[in-house]
DNA sequence: CATGGGATTGACT
DNA sequence: GTCAATCCCATGC
């Protein structure tokens, strides 16, 4: 698969996630086109980056096109695009996939039958794909993980934008991205 | 060194 | 609708 190169996210965050939607995301031969982000920026006191530049916040203060993954309340691992400039804290939250390649895959490390239930939340994408902490800083440009441009049929597609979801501040901001009627966003 | 909170999920009432 | 699981990391003593 042909992979967005840095530049694509050397810019704003809110334009890249806007424009992360209907891009193909693939790890290890298991792909799902992304139908929802969220945007995060150091400015704001919901981003992880707001607190400035720590060991935890390293990845996200790097150079843009590089994996930020975290653990989230013990378990979940989430997946972020770390974009704008180097020193700048910014990235890209995946929220959810509509699966495409390795559903049987997804389906086992998952434990679970519908194709809805399989990336439909950010916790739930990273177990489908089989991505996890160790995966933090990885470039997508060479590494492991790939992200790759909107197919023909998704070029087209209806996007809409609202507030971001399970945060206890900025929360009015409208930075959340998502395919108008997917079957596959959260909630 | 101890503590507290969190960009979630799945099970249960 | 409610709620617990579970662990990394930042902060404070």
């Amino acid at each position: 698969m042909r992979r967005l190169a840095q530049g694509f996210y050397a810019r704003p965050v809110v334009e890249v996630a806007r424009e992360l939607i209907g891009c193909v995301i693939e790890h290890d031969h298991v792909s799902g086109v992304i139908v929802e982000t969220e945007a995060y920026h150091d400015s704001e006191p919901a981003s992880h980056a707001f607190i400035g530049l720590t060991l935890r916040t390293a990845t996200l203060f790097g150079p843009p096109g590089r994996l930020y993954v975290y653990r989230s309340y013990g378990i979940h691992a989430l997946m972020n695009a770390v974009t704008e400039a180097e020193g700048v804290g910014a990235a890209v939250l995946i929220r959810a996939l509509e699966p495409v390649d390795g559903i049987e895959i997804m389906r086992r490390r998952r434990g679970l039958e519908r194709v809805e239930d399989l990336c439909s939340g950010p916790g739930k994408l990273s177990q489908a794909l089989g991505v996890g902490l160790s995966y933090n800083g990885v470039d997508l440009a060479s590494g492991p993980v790939a992200i790759g441009p909107r197919p023909r049929a998704w070029r087209q597609v209806q996007i809409l934008a609202g507030p971001r979801i399970g945060i206890t501040k900025a929360v009015t901001l409208p930075w959340r991205f998502w395919v108008a009627n997917s079957r596959f966003v959260s909630r």
